[in-house]
DNA sequence: TTGAGGATTCTC
DNA sequence: AGAATCCTCAAA
């Protein structure tokens, strides 16, 4: 992993190995990093339980789309949706397990050119990577980077800490555009960034204490 | 083979 | 509020 500079430290397999409620809120201010030099700090995320969740595209078991999250820790699962979207999670758990945590928004750092070319409805910095799609679109993430390892940096892409602690209380709320489950609480972001998605009404959102086991 | 629907985004 | 746009999966 060449691309990976001093100072920053690669998430070890075992930070993904446990229930993605967990690894979500941790992810938080991680740092998302291409071989190309697109870098952006993580400020948005949903957990998806597989078998224990009606909302998870894994619930009804593994097919062909979603076999990724059911494969090992530490690898990107990423889906197409809506005819255009394309949304990257990170894979939790154990193998068979079909868990994982969408990146749903983030605040870009490096290389904001090659974010906007890749994003051209674009305006602002806030319009780059605050939704799962604009952030899979600013970083070029797309089907052939289903199943990358995001341990080994394979295909060039890597989850990185800089050593910025995820907040203490985060912000949670309800998860975004799913239609069962609406009320389980697995989305978290950092309060107050200007580069969290814009989401519907009908969120509940409220600062609670950071659950850290 | 068919059709309904989707972990969304953009524009009107 | 509505359109865009096409892949996936279950059912027939």
């Amino acid at each position: 992993m060449d691309f990976v500079s001093k100072g920053l430290q690669v998430l070890p397999r075992g930070f993904y190995r446990r229930h993605p409620a967990l690894v979500a809120p941790e992810l938080l201010n991680k740092l998302l990093l291409r071989s190309d030099g697109r870098c952006a700090r993580i400020v948005e995320v949903e957990a998806y339980a597989g078998s224990e969740d009606p909302a998870a595209h894994s619930f009804r078991g593994q097919t062909a789309r979603n076999a990724t999250m059911f494969g090992p820790p530490g690898h990107l699962y990423v889906y197409f949706t809506y005819g255009m979207h394309w949304g990257s999670n990170a894979v939790c758990g154990e193998v068979g397990e079909g868990v994982g945590v969408l990146m749903r928004a983030a605040e870009p750092l490096h290389n904001l050119e090659l974010m906007y070319a890749a994003r051209r409805a674009a305006k602002r910095l806030s319009d780059l990577a605050s939704g799962p799609g604009k952030l899979s679109q600013a970083f070029g993430l797309n089907r052939d980077f289903d199943g990358a390892d995001l341990v080994q940096g394979d295909r060039g892409i890597v989850i990185v800490s800089d050593g910025v602690p995820p907040p203490d209380n985060p912000t949670v709320g309800p998860r975004v555009g799913i239609t069962r489950a609406v009320d389980t609480p697995w989305r978290w972001s950092v309060p107050a960034n200007p580069c969290v998605s814009k989401a519907p009404s009908r969120r509940r959102d409220s600062q609670i204490a950071a659950s850290r086991p």
